[in-house]
DNA sequence: GTCTATAGAAGGATAGAC
DNA sequence: GTCTATCCTTCTATAGAC
C-alpha cells in the first residue's frame, strides 16, 4: 500500500474502464478473490495496461473505495415537507435511506470494507467518513432543528441520530449483509422503515 | 465445499490443535489471507496431517465456522430480576450481550462471516441461526412475557426484539466492526447498552 | 500507452516413506 | 497418523517489442 492521494479523476477511457471493472469485481467477489487477470480481461485491457495506470493491486483497489466514498457523498438525503408531523417528515427520508442501504452495490461496499479494514485502515476510515459519519452528521443538525421546532425531545441530537440508523439498520439490514434470504422489495423495505420511524417517535417524539 | 455435517468434536490432540490454530488465524485475517501453511506452522503440524484430517481448506474452514457456532448456542444471555422494572431488568442483559458482541472473536467471526457470506451461504446461514436468530427469539420469549405481566406494551415482540439489538448494534458496534477507533472499554459499553435500553423502554414501556 | 509473453513467488494439494 | 519433499496451478508483477 502506497497510500498516495489518487483523487484525480479517471483521465482516459481505458483507465475509466479498468476503474469500473476493477468495481464491479471487488464489490461483489472481495479483494482476495479478484485477480488481476481477471479485471484486464473484464476491462478489455492487457495486464501491462492495467500496471500502468495503477502500480499494484492494493493500489487499484484503493482507489474503488475511493471513488465509491465520493459517489456515496453525492447520495445525500433529502428532509420532509417542512409543516408535516415528525413521523411524516422521516418516513420518506427513512424509506430512502434504508434503500441505498440495501442496495447490491451498497451492501457489496460494506462487506468488502469489513473484510479488508484491518488490512486497509485508512480505507475502513474513509468510509466510515463518507458514508455511516457523514449521514449521522447530516441527520443529527435535522433533528437538532426539529428540536428546536419543539417537534421532538432530544438534548443529545447526536445520540438520538445514532439510534435512529441504528433502528433502521435492524434485522433486515443484518440478512441482506449475510446474504441471508431473497432480497427484500420496495413493499417490505418500506415496512421496515416505517417500524422503525415510528418506534424512534415513540422515544422521542414531543409529547402532544 | 463438500457439504458434510462434520458436527463431530474434535478427536485427537493435533485435530485439537489445527481447529484452535485455523480458527485464530481465519477470524482475525479472513479467508483469503491464510494460506494452509500458516495453519500448518501455527498448529505445530505438517500440511500432510492437515489435509488428512481436514480434506481442504473450504472444509477446515467450514469447521471452524461450525465450531464457532456451537460456541455462541452456549452464550445464553440471563434475564435480570424478576421484580425489578423494564429498565432494571433489561440493562444487565444488555451491557452483557453488547460486550459479548464487541469481544475480538465475535467482532472476527462477524467479519469473516460477512466476508465469506457470499461463497459459503450455509455458513452464513449456520451463522445466523446460531448468533443473531437465536438471540431474537430468546429475546422475543422475554419480551412477549414481560408484556403480559403488564410492563411493557408491545403487540408484536419479535419487532421489539429486533429493535431492540438493533438499537444495542449502534454506531459503537459499527466503528468495531469496520476496526476504527480504539476499542471501547467496559464503562462506555455500558454507557451505550444503557442508552439503547432508555430509549427502549421510552418506546415500549408501558405508561404509568 | 498498449500489447504479448514470461519471470518469479506463493499457495493448494499429494506421493511415498515411516 | 504423521512426516518430508514435491507437483502443479494460479497469481502478482515486469521485460521488451511496437
Amino acid at each position: 500500500m502506497s497510500a498516495s492521494a489518487e483523487t484525480a479523476a479517471p483521465a482516459s477511457a481505458k483507465a475509466r474502464a479498468i476503474l469500473e471493472a476493477a468495481a464491479e469485481l471487488f464489490i461483489t467477489q472481495g479483494y482476495g478473490a479478484v485477480s488481476m487477470d481477471a479485471v484486464a480481461k473484464r476491462a478489455g485491457v492487457s495486464k501491462a495496461t492495467l500496471y500502468a495506470h495503477f502500480g499494484a493491486k492494493d493500489r487499484l483497489f484503493a482507489a474503488i473505495i475511493q471513488g465509491a466514498c465520493l459517489e456515496m457523498r453525492g447520495e445525500t438525503p433529502e428532509m420532509g415537507p417542512a409543516g408535516a408531523s415528525l413521523y411524516d417528515a422521516m418516513l420518506p427520508m427513512a424509506i430512502r435511506w434504508l434503500g441505498f442501504l440495501l442496495r447490491e452495490r451498497s451492501l457489496g461496499m460494506f462487506r468488502v470494507v469489513v473484510a479488508e479494514g484491518s488490512r486497509f485502515p485508512e480505507l475502513a476510515r474513509a468510509f466510515h467518513e463518507n458514508g455511516p459519519r457523514a449521514t449521522r452528521q447530516w441527520l443529527t443538525g435535522w433533528l437538532a432543528a426539529q428540536a428546536a421546532r419543539g417537534l421532538l425531545q432530544a438534548p443529545d441530537p447526536a445520540l438520538a441520530a445514532d439510534q435512529c440508523l441504528a433502528l433502521l439498520r435492524s434485522e433486515m439490514f443484518l440478512q441482506a449483509t449475510l446474504g441471508i434470504g431473497p432480497m427484500p422489495d420496495e413493499a417490505a423495505i418500506a415496512a421496515s422503515a416505517a417500524a422503525a420511524v415510528r418506534t424512534f417517535c415513540r422515544a422521542y417524539g414531543a409529547v402532544g
